[in-house]
DNA sequence: ACGAATATTCAATAGTCTTTCATAGGGTTA
DNA sequence: TAACCCTATGAAAGACTATTGAATATTCGT
């Protein structure tokens, strides 16, 4: 089995040297894997050949502007959903605006505390990919905890295998939203792996018959022809 | 963009009276619904009584602090996962980083820009809640999402089949405008799929039937010789 | 390397959705 | 009004999709 990612895997898209020198050694410091590209087309390049974790955006940029590299992010399915801070000089109030209503998660302005970064790319981090942040997950009355790697549901302990394991994890992540099979395959078992998209289907029951006992509600919902997603019964 | 989903409902605990009357201005202005509390007990109290959609917490009040009701928000599960904006005169560094890592989403500075506010509430609620980013389409009732694919009148979840589904996205995309069946074959069905051309009328049967309930208007017209569309009753 | 636990595949069944057809209904025009 | 044309509806066969049980393969820990 592959194994998951651990470390938070970071783009920057910055042209300053010395802003790239010192966010690089902050982030690596904190336990990231840092990517630095200084030029906004080879930056959105990046950002959707190997998807990162997080960008980091400059707003001034050669080639193509932060702001237009965010918007351009969000429109593609397959970066749409990567959070992005921009990292910039212009503090002026509807430059922030203009940055947060792109679509970016956070604004920050030079000059900024490296560590203050690190704590807002986690607290970033922490609403989109909330397993990354080592905590609990909960939905409902199901939680689990990443750390100890149990799961309950209400008062009772719910034994799942690794797989089971990772694909609640995965839907306790993005709750209500429909994954295909094709797409849980990549996300939960990984890109390169390749199995019929019918063995989802059997993993799938056995988290239904290890959730849900003696007539509790079942969470997961099946949208037939589309996949499947954790969401609260109508 | 129109307000597509419910009210947000925002919870503002802050003692200052101008402040809090900024807020309140600008916010419901903005279109969200908010209470304000002055008293930091209060503040808890209401949380976990009748969860808001948001948080803003300012960091010095009377009773408890800020940063301990982010705290016991964050342990409650209850409250967990409600998003938390911290509002405070405390700029320095390591007050900022104290608060966004005891749980916080995000940390603002007073004096603050009540436009940005709203936009940093909106950033952090795109995270959240899916749904405010545009996944969701609407026309007069009827509201579908395109992320968990529900769909729903009023209140009520409209149960649909796969090529219902589809079909109604595509009025939705397009409202108010006729297409024909050969249309709708070719871009709901797909270009390449040969089916007689009547059997759109199935499906619009099936997609009347469950979108419609009751006595409910019919928002589904039927254009003779022409094809169908979606719009509302004159 | 062995056994136990877990994962994957396969095949049969059950369940739902799609399509077609036949017919009834409603509007339009001469 | 009658004849015509288009649409609505019900029913049924067939296609497709999901669920399930069981067999086989793989992985992991000892």
């Amino acid at each position: 089995m592959k194994d998951i990612t651990v470390t938070t895997r970071v783009l920057l898209v910055e042209d300053d040297e010395n802003i790239t020198e010192l966010v690089r050694y902050n982030l690596e410091n904190a336990g990231f894997a840092i990517d630095c590209v200084a030029d906004g087309e080879e930056g959105l390049y990046k950002a959707e050949e190997d998807t990162p974790d997080i960008i980091l955006l400059d707003w001034m940029l050669p080639n193509l502007s932060g702001l237009e590299i965010c918007r351009q992010l969000r429109r593609k399915t397959s970066t749409q959903n990567v959070p992005i801070i921009m990292l910039t000089a212009r503090a002026d109030e509807p430059d922030r605006i203009r940055g947060l209503e792109t679509g970016a998660d956070d604004y920050i302005v030079k000059p900024f505390s490296p560590k203050e970064l690190v704590v807002r790319i986690q607290a970033v981090l922490r609403r989109v990919r909330p397993a990354l942040a080592g905590h609990m997950l909960s939905f409902e009355d199901i939680r689990l905890d990443n750390v100890s790697h149990r799961v309950t549901r209400g008062e009772r302990v719910v034994n799942l295998g690794p797989t089971e394991y990772r694909l609640l994890r995965h839907f306790m992540e993005n709750p209500s939203r429909v994954f295909s099979r094709e797409q849980l395959l990549d996300s939960v078992w990984g890109r390169d792996v390749y199995v019929e998209p019918r063995t989802v289907d059997v993993h799938i029951r056995r988290l239904r018959k290890a959730i849900n006992e003696n007539g509790e509600a079942d969470y997961i919902r099946t949208v037939r022809s589309a996949g499947y997603a954790l969401d609260e019964k109508k």
